[in-house]
DNA sequence: ATCTTATTTAAGATTTATTCTTATTTAAGA
DNA sequence: TCTTAAATAAGAATAAATCTTAAATAAGAT
């Protein structure tokens, strides 16, 4: 129905990897989520309608999407990995508060000159920036219990 | 002797915190260290000198240190936290092959304008770029294995 | 210099995220 | 419907980091 799940049906496809109902599943709740959600939200979303999958299964397929690009996966705070489904080019707000995550966008990022001896570095694949600080949520709430 | 320790005596003396040998040698090997070590690199060049010391103690040490600003802390591949003595404020270059970890100044950076929406998020603490790709190194290595 | 005490340490147990193993199940082509 | 290679569930294994506890120790007091 969903071209999105057409899409993934073909990429499978192409990848000779089957396309089990519990990859379905997998992806219909990465595509859903807005709040770049760790292996484990994704397990605990899946399993309502689902009670018997195991939270392997949910680390290979969501490794396998990343693999193919179609999702990306973010290591903020070491302790477990995220995932999102917004592959445009982005970057991150990081709330150190309440370890909330936000994308944004920059083009004019882009259009500054690189420090020489980055460019000489080698082959560049990406530039991100990260914001670190406090969200306006976390900001009220502290003010409020002041 | 040199001033490094003697500060490190005073920042502990004021957080009401014992000055130990084992925090003495942690110290003296991360502010030596070039490269980014992970915990359990400390702990192996330290055990050279120290063989009782415990990895734990190094954990303890180096979160400390960090904790007082005194060094500082990055989650490149999620596996594992890797520190650095350098303090003043900087990027970091990381290659996907060999994972080394590099750090640049780019004071550039700062002067350009960030997006409305960043503006408005909240309170920003700290703003860093990742550059991501293949190091000169590993990128001649890849041509002579050709 | 010795005593006192709250901190720190070593060692091993514990926790937590992730990956591996294996027998069973299943998608997808024949 | 049959066949088979790949995927799954379940639980074991691994690895980074933290916790627990008894013993050791730094640093101020005597």
């Amino acid at each position: 129905m969903d071209n999105k799940f057409e899409l993934l049906k073909e990429i499978c496809k192409n990848h000779g990897v089957k396309l089990t109902y519990q990859k379905l599943e997998i992806f219909r709740e990465i595509i859903k989520a807005k709040n770049h959600p760790s292996v484990e939200d994704i397990y605990n979303r899946v399993k309502v309608n689902m009670p018997t999958i195991s939270i392997d299964t949910v680390y290979r397929s969501l490794n396998t999407f990343y693999s193919w690009g179609l999702i990306s996966k973010v290591h903020i705070f070491c302790d477990k990995a995220r995932f999102d489904s917004n592959t445009r080019l982005h970057h991150h707000m990081l709330c150190t508060e309440c370890e909330k995550l936000w994308d944004f966008y920059w083009p004019e990022f882009y259009s500054i000159e690189l420090p020489a001896e980055v460019k000489e570095w080698g082959n560049i694949e990406g530039q991100f920036v990260e914001i670190r600080g406090i969200c306006r949520e976390c900001l009220k709430e502290s003010e409020t219990s002041r």
